[in-house]
DNA sequence: AAACCTTGCAACCGCAAGCGA
DNA sequence: CTCGCTTGCGGTTGCAAGGTT
């Protein structure tokens, strides 16, 4: 590789490929003591690599708890979301996701979603300038483009591509700066249909705003308010209200 | 069959945050 | 407070495999 080694202080490191060896070498002593201290687990494991390759090395690749390939249809809705509400915060997303890793989510966007939204995003880009809807028609008019109701009352997700570029068509052309100043009518509308609380959500972002956006943000990530489907999400641009906690 | 192109993904790099001395 | 070290993150690269011409 044309590029500057890693750890190029030391020398007559491994780089590149992981053979098999190597691999379980890095097991059984990660087995044996455990994660960290990665600057001096190479030496001490007897591996010649440069403790960030080891690292990698372990949290993409041989951790025991890792899925690998074969994305779902709810893993990839996921992944969607959080990414418009979060940006490329790939090690954020992947914690909402067990068993994936930054990396590979990373990965996936770059290979597969990016190049699936790069497009949707023209039709998008055209809806912008319809006439507002109101929360309660947007709702019905997405369900219908996504999903599919069965004869037991389940919806599927979104398969095809026309089904899921449907799904971005749909805005909730609304502020968020209105939930935290305490909508109510609205709030009980969408709670009705979406079965969130933004009660709950209004005291989350009281709460941690206080930390600053991000820890707002976060929080709310973790308390699945991201679950609404907001797909338009920014944060810097939708969140910019919790500027003032900061 | 061979050359070229595209895609997926493992691995590397630089930077910044966190933390202890 | 500052300095140095370690760790974690996001961006990027380059190889290998599969597809196309």
């Amino acid at each position: 590789m044309g590029r500057k080694p890693c750890c190029s202080k030391e020398e007559g490191l491994n780089r590149g490929a992981w053979t098999a060896i190597e691999d379980q070498i890095l097991i059984d002593y990660i087995n044996l003591h455990g994660e960290g201290k990665w600057r001096t687990l190479p030496k001490a494991a007897g591996l010649k690599r440069c403790g960030k390759s080891c690292r990698l090395r372990w949290l993409n690749y041989l951790r025991p708890d890792i899925k690998r390939g074969n994305i779902t249809l709810d893993e990839e809705d996921l992944i969607i979301r959080l990414h418009n509400l979060l940006g490329n915060r790939w090690s954020l997303i992947a914690g909402r996701l067990p068993g994936r890793t930054d990396n590979e989510i990373k990965n996936y966007w770059h290979s597969v979603l990016s190049k699936r939204l790069l497009s949707s995003s023209q039709v998008k880009e055209a809806n912008r300038n319809d006439d507002k809807i109101n929360v309660i028609d947007a709702k019905l008019e997405h369900e219908t483009a996504l999903e599919s109701e069965s004869s037991d009352g389940s919806f599927t997700l979104p398969s095809s591509d026309e089904e899921i570029n449907a799904s971005f068509n749909f805005r909730m052309d609304f502020e968020i700066g209105e939930i935290s100043n305490g909508s109510e009518g609205f709030a009980s509308d969408f709670t009705q249909l979406c079965g969130y609380d933004f009660t709950d959500m209004n005291a989350e972002i009281c709460e941690y705003g206080k930390y600053g956006k991000n820890d707002c943000c976060e929080a709310m990530v973790e308390n699945d308010y991201v679950e609404l489907e907001a797909n338009n999400f920014n944060l810097d641009s939708d969140f910019g209200f919790l500027d003032a906690f900061s």
